[in-house]
DNA sequence: ATGGTTGTCATACAA
């Protein structure tokens, strides 16, 4: 496993040196919980071999994280920012970093936001930023009013907003992934009207979400090469009697580009078959794939 | 309209 990352990142060195295309594929995974999960990721990581993983609700202490497992397939550059039993955001990559960083929301300690720079081995010049989030879920009810979570979900949105003006693509190239937790698009739900009252679908969210990411100039990935009215899910609820055949799920997983890498994604992937795995988390990975 | 499941931690709460 450890020629094999060694060989891709050479491969990649020469790639740059010709200056052919250099390709990395990135994931963003909810995984609730990385300990349970262990094995699911494990089987994902040997089948897809992405470049980089950004897990969300890993729901694990730091102390606990499991960095031999990762270690042994490939992922030798690891940041976990972790929370015992809540929360809880990881980036594993075969290429090492040259810089870690972790935001604070709303004044809480939440792990819900880190971020990493990857050096020119993942294919850009000056290297570039890749940032995981987990939005909160915001509860059930979608009045800020009676139900605080709803509440520290809009400001937790609020606060994107302001931190986006300063710090996303304009350090471009960047990268942005995450369970955000929000289906902002019509075709982003089984139902837009049945949903529009429904935590994740709701029209303060979706706005919320759309101008965020319009302000700070980044591109929807999935929605950049699969455009509505295409369905797209990425989470299915764990309370369905059959997930499959009521087919009620959410786009709440997303992978933001900055526009200068708009013209390299070559594919956005919803591995939706890990969902019928044993033990599923209730999302689904999602990969982008880009030529740069 | 209601309840449906899963995970963590300890039998309530978050998702």
């Amino acid at each position: 496993m450890l020629r094999t990352a060694r060989a891709a990142r050479s491969n990649r060195a020469l790639g740059r040196l010709r200056d052919i295309n250099v390709r990395l594929t990135i994931t963003t995974w909810n995984v609730n919980s990385v300990r349970l999960r262990l094995d699911q990721v494990c089987r994902f990581l040997r089948d897809v071999q992405p470049d980089v993983l950004c897990l969300q609700e890993t729901k694990c202490p730091e102390d606990r994280f499991p960095l031999k497992e990762w270690r042994s397939l490939g992922y030798e550059a690891v940041v976990h920012c972790g929370q015992k039993g809540y929360n809880g955001v990881a980036i594993l990559s075969r290429f090492p970093f040259s810089a870690t960083d972790g935001f604070e929301f709303c004044e809480r300690r939440d792990a819900r936001h880190v971020s990493v720079t990857l050096g020119p081995e993942a294919g850009a010049a000056s290297g570039f930023v890749i940032h995981n989030f987990y939005v909160p879920a915001g509860g059930d009810v979608p009045d800020p009013d009676l139900n605080p979570k709803f509440a520290h979900k809009l400001s937790f949105l609020a606060e994107m907003r302001a931190w986006g003006d300063r710090a996303a693509p304009t350090r471009s190239p960047a990268i942005l992934v995450g369970d955000l937790n929000v289906a902002p698009l019509e075709h982003d739900v089984w139902s837009h009207k049945q949903l529009l009252d429904v935590v994740s679908h709701t029209p303060v969210e979706t706005e919320a979400l759309e101008t965020l990411r319009q302000e700070a100039g980044w591109i929807d990935g999935a929605r950049h090469l699969r455009p509505e009215p295409e369905k797209i899910y990425t989470w299915w609820s764990y309370r369905a009697a059959d997930w499959q055949l009521s087919n009620r799920g959410r786009r709440l997983d997303h992978i933001w580009l900055s526009p200068d890498l708009a013209s390299t994604l070559r594919a956005v992937d919803v591995a939706r078959e890990t969902r019928g795995w044993p033990r599923p988390s209730d999302h689904v990975p999602v990969t982008a794939v880009l030529d740069l």
